[in-house]
DNA sequence: GGTAATTGTGGGGAAAGGTGGGTAACGGTT
DNA sequence: AACCGTTACCCACCTTTCCCCACAATTACC
């Protein structure tokens, strides 16, 4: 499932964020609008529930003797949680998670495929910033970029 | 069966430590709530009943002729107790278990395929941190980890 | 442009979850 | 048989989470 755009909340003092509605929506024509929520690369990684049925599969067929895998088994399914916004639409974000992605009131919420990201906001303008200065510096990433038919 | 999430806890002067509440749950659909817990890997693994009961049907099979396999069963089945939670949902972890992992107060609970972790928190911080660096400097893992669709 | 619906934010109260401690039963040892 | 340390079970408290309701702001629609 795909998702789009880029929407700014705030995450209040018991740590629930808004989802934006259009994803909600979305959410609701699968599961019962419950979807799943861990950490990676300094933010929150969303899944609808069927996206995430598939990468289970996939996590519980790494060999155990795999060392480097295996810690990222505890690191990525260790951090999941399964989520249902309430009646608002928010959902609360375990301590965890929290502190993890740096969540402390401003917060982006950004459409990928396959899954929904939550950022804190500072973190974020400083992922784009990275993005800005590489792209003029890196003709390879700008040709990739071109190679998409963009 | 499949463990979700991450949970931190303190374990108390008496040695109890508290097992998050939807693993409790999902326990006391197969056993009566009961697991088994035994080490390896620098922390404790915990299995529902009839997990490990798979587990122990593969121990039973190692050939008495095997040395290096039998130094394992011994370790791993010697380690191993039967726990059922109290009613406020804590077990007690046995003196040798607890010296194994290196509990003495903050602890961690990761979930995992099959079978849930318990962490001293110093050392699972140790562990993710290797996981973080090795992730960034080792291109082959960062595609292994893609290809599970992530 | 005005009205209605939707969306986002805040807060209160009830329920659940987690922690600490006391006391009685148990088991092993002298 | 008496003693000591450990374990099991119980109760009480505090914090967090869940589920409401209310209101402000924005958007959609006539």
């Amino acid at each position: 499932m795909i998702f789009r755009g880029r929407f700014e909340y705030t995450i209040d003092p018991k740590g629930r964020v808004n989802i934006p509605a259009p994803f909600r929506d979305r959410l609701q024509e699968s599961a019962q609008g419950s979807f799943f929520l861990t950490n990676f690369s300094d933010c929150l990684y969303a899944f609808a529930a069927d996206d995430w049925a598939r990468i289970e599969e996939r996590l519980s067929r790494v060999p155990s003797t795999d060392r480097k895998m295996n810690a990222f088994v505890r690191f990525f399914l260790g951090g999941v949680v399964e989520v249902v916004p309430d009646k608002q639409g928010r959902i609360l974000v375990p301590p965890s998670l929290r502190s993890y992605a740096g969540l402390e009131k401003e917060v982006v919420i950004l459409g990928m495929p396959n899954r929904f990201e939550i950022w804190s906001l500072a973190r974020w303008q400083e992922e784009i910033g990275r993005f800005e200065k590489e792209v003029h510096e890196d003709p390879g990433l700008a040709r990739e970029i071109s190679a998409l038919g963009i």
